[in-house]
DNA sequence: GGCTAATGATACGGGTCCGTAACGATCGGA
DNA sequence: TCCGATCGTTACGGACCCGTATCATTAGCC
């Protein structure tokens, strides 16, 4: 069943979270950043940083540097792999979790507004 | 007519809109220029620093940098008011006009791929 | 043990952005 | 003309992020 959407509604869409996000006083979090987020959240365990890298089409110190600061929000967490210790697992927690649910919230409600146009 | 959508397909749209812009090498905009550069395009002109301030609960200075940058990217400029020259009104480009069609493309094509979870 | 390969983190110089405060330019009315 | 109000911008010290190159650690294999 596919989403139907015209796209003066998608950019009213993208606009209104947006403002929404902003005003909010979210942390403003940049397109990889949050491209990063909703993938750990989104994607299938485990995750490293080479992967994620690989999957954003960037290089491992900006996954490195995005996980610095995604963390200190506490919106994930890194924990060695125990099986392999070279690899680190990038993990969810309640936070993050929270804040993910939060924005499907958000763009949900806002696409309901979005209608007609 | 209101715009059906479910939490999850909200958040694989957003992560999937995300990854796309990541990948394609586009400037990785913050929400806040995103909020911006969206209500420029989408919203009656005119725009001014202190109106588009408002409208984002930010302070001025936040606006000039955004504008700086979104600028230098092409994506929108500045001009004087000549009826109050202590204003500046914000104008659209070519450059940006093209950046927000593609977005709206972007979601529309993504929101129907999105469909059906 | 010694080698290569792979992982994630770090160093570096440079750019961007933050919030607060101050600034120059401009308007409009006394 | 002068003076307060308003506009957008800039200065400041500090934090974050960039891309490239390099690093220490670990694994796997001989």
């Amino acid at each position: 069943m596919p989403l139907e959407i015209k796209p003066s509604q998608a950019l009213r869409l993208w606009r209104q979270v947006h403002l929404d996000l902003v005003r909010d006083g979210q942390a403003d979090l940049s397109a990889r950043q949050t491209a990063i987020l909703l993938t750990v959240y989104l994607e299938l365990p485990p995750h490293t940083v080479r992967g994620l890298a690989q999957q954003l089409g960037v290089t491992k110190p900006v996954i490195t540097r995005a996980l610095d600061t995604l963390g200190k929000l506490g919106l994930l967490t890194r924990k060695r792999d125990e099986q392999d210790r070279r690899n680190v697992v990038i993990q969810r927690t309640v936070a993050g979790a929270l804040a993910v649910e939060r924005l499907a919230d958000l763009v949900t409600e806002r696409a309901r507004e979005a209608g007609g146009g």
